[in-house]
DNA sequence: AGATCTAGC
DNA sequence: GGGCTAGATCT
């Protein structure tokens, strides 16, 4: 067994505040389960259900020469990602192609064209969007906390559904004991299948389909399984989508779980063999660690693997990478990964993009283009669930001797935002590219739309404000790294960056600053009648609701405070900027919460 | 806030 | 490689 997954104590692993904890879907919750969700090659089973295409033909995506997307049966034949579409059909003459949508100048809408272009044709991706919203539409209707990753990729946290279920099921835990340090009671056998389950991680990867010596983590996986596989089933019969899930502790390893038996399938990883699971991967294999932060990595420890990492002395990483991603990659490779499920469905921004081979060489050229994105821009802004509208236009150009050049501007407020708009807009811009340079020859255009709000934006208010502090880890340190940041050295392995492997979580670690944030009275509890808050001598009846009040006079406190100093530090600082504490604030308490204490 | 860069699909 | 999206960082 790995050093680092430790033996289990099933009889007392957790205690009753990591069960409030997994109610408050907290990031350090041992008991936390948050779910990966991933589409078989998207694309593909686009075309594949919109043509009515029998499962087993090998389809691909075309976007020019190149291919974009590959189902299973094409891979079967060794097709893959970057070989153009004569290597393909070499490789198999009976693959079916299909390319994506295109635009040509003047059209209302994207149209399917068997070989369209590149010199008169804009792609359009118009219809995966569309598919990955209904998609998205069935996550959120399952759950409440989803996060959008990417156009077929989705991470949902799963913690209060699985507290919920747990609850539902096993009635003893509505009954707290006045200390919430006492462990819980023992948990009932969890006995995992892989019709309904998927396949389970476990010491030395096997797949177990029997009983297991299990605990209170294993019961929350299994809940959030059954749960995950549902929804996969849903999206199987009403949109005929093929799906790969992973389900596990944290973001980083549900997404690693979700690719290990893919397509179509899930995976749980238990808790206590994230160690040796992770020890397996190239860290290459980790987000965050697939671009140059990666490759600094192989170059100064001359290893791609994880199990050589995990060698390495947190000082040294942190000497090497800077205190904060040294700190940060020594916590990942260990599997400990507190970040958040940021919840999000809607994008908040829109480029369309055009590359031109060869370049173009006129302003009358590069006009008649800009039209065309913008038409493409603001039929997709009319699609807009919430019919939102963006803050920011920015225009990018690259000559073509590579250098990138972009400029933006505010989009005034108004009413609807039309392609003729958005294209005097561009025109602008280009005009003040022009004026800096040399436009020409030109190699790409592309037109951006950012700063959308609405629905979502709020929703996360505060909490998601203060969560940021510590989690923007990753940066990859330039060389000429100032001196300036020794604030955080020291800092942060000062709390516990153990506290994952422990078996419970203990009173006397250092809160982070979330959950700081929302105090928690944990002294003696419940009775129908209320009682009487530590803090401020009120009574109160709803616990939860009574910490959201205190959580939103500090958050009020801490907001004044920081105007103050903002104030005294520059002059002319927005009054408006302190308004919305209390909207935010508003917004968190209205969140439905169940309560733990009913 | 605007410009640029990193990272990912 | 092309067409995206998100987020961080520097100014």
């Amino acid at each position: 067994m790995d050093e680092m997954d430790s033996p289990r104590d099933p009889s007392s692993r957790f205690t009753w505040r990591d069960l409030k904890a997994l109610r408050d879907h907290a990031q350090n919750s041992p008991l936390r389960v948050i779910a990966h969700i991933d589409l078989d090659a998207f694309y593909a089973q686009v075309e594949m259900v919109r043509l009515l295409q029998p499962p087993h033909l090998p389809l691909a995506v075309q976007q020019w020469q190149g291919l974009i997307a590959i189902n299973y049966p094409a891979r079967a034949y060794g097709i893959q990602r970057h070989i153009t579409v004569k290597e393909a059909l070499e490789k198999c003459p009976e693959l079916k192609l299909v390319h994506v949508q295109t635009w040509r100048e003047g059209d209302t809408e994207p149209g399917d064209w068997e070989a369209p272009e590149v010199g008169t044709h804009k792609v359009s991706l118009d219809r995966y969007r569309r598919e990955s919203a209904k998609i998205l539409g069935i996550f959120r209707e399952r759950c409440d906390r989803v996060e959008k990753a990417s156009i077929d990729e989705s991470y949902l946290d799963l913690s209060t559904l699985v507290y919920e279920a747990l609850l539902e099921q096993y009635p003893q835990l509505r009954h707290p004991p006045q200390d919430l340090n006492t462990p819980l009671p023992p948990a009932p056998p969890t006995i995992f299948d892989e019709e309904n389950h998927g396949k389970i991680i476990d010491i030395n990867n096997s797949q177990v389909e029997e009983e297991l010596p299990s605990d209170w983590s294993d019961l929350s996986l299994s809940l959030a399984a059954l749960h995950i596989t549902s929804i996969r089933n849903q999206i199987r019969t009403q949109l005929g989508y093929d799906t790969s899930a992973g389900i596990a502790r944290n973001k980083m390893l549900a997404k690693l779980c979700s690719s290990t038996y893919k397509p179509n399938m899930q995976a749980v990883l238990r808790e206590g063999v994230e160690g040796s699971f992770l020890g397996g991967f190239r860290f290459t294999k980790i987000k965050n660690l697939g671009g140059k932060l990666g490759a600094k990595l192989v170059e100064i420890y001359k290893t791609e693997q994880v199990s050589d990492l995990l060698k390495v002395p947190i000082d040294d990483l942190r000497a090497k990478l800077g205190p904060e991603t040294g700190a940060w990659l020594w916590q990942i490779i260990r599997g400990i990964d507190n970040s958040e499920v940021n919840i999000r469905t809607d994008t908040k921004s829109m480029l369309s993009a055009k590359n031109f081979r060869p370049c173009i060489n006129t302003t009358v050229s590069a006009h008649r283009w800009l039209r065309v994105l913008a038409e493409d821009l603001s039929s997709r802004l009319l699609e807009d669930p919430a019919h939102r509208r963006p803050k920011t236009l920015t225009l990018q150009h690259k000559s073509g001797g590579g250098v990138s050049k972009s400029k933006s501007m505010p989009v005034s407020k108004g009413g609807e935002l039309t392609g003729e708009m958005i294209w005097g807009m561009a025109v602008g811009l280009l005009r003040g590219v022009e004026g800096e340079g040399r436009c020409f020859p030109c190699a790409l255009l592309a037109v951006g739309l950012s700063g959308f709000e609405g629905r979502e934006e709020g929703v996360q208010g505060i909490a998601g404000f203060l969560v940021k502090a510590q989690n923007n880890v990753p940066r990859i340190q330039d060389d000429q790294e100032r001196e300036g940041r020794k604030m955080e050295e020291g800092q942060v392995e000062g709390r516990s960056l153990g506290g994952f492997f422990k078996r419970r979580s203990t009173a006397d670690e250092e809160p982070t600053p979330v959950q700081d944030a929302a105090p928690t009275t944990d002294g003696p509890e419940l009775e129908e009648f209320g009682e009487k808050c530590e803090r401020c001598g009120q009574f109160f009846v709803d616990k939860q609701e009574h910490d959201d009040y205190h959580f939103a006079m500090d958050m009020v406190a801490e907001e004044r405070q920081q105007a103050r100093t903002q104030h005294e530090q520059s002059v002319g600082h927005r009054e408006k900027d302190r308004e919305p504490a209390k909207k935010k604030v508003k917004v968190e308490k209205g969140q439905t919460r169940l309560s733990f204490f009913k």
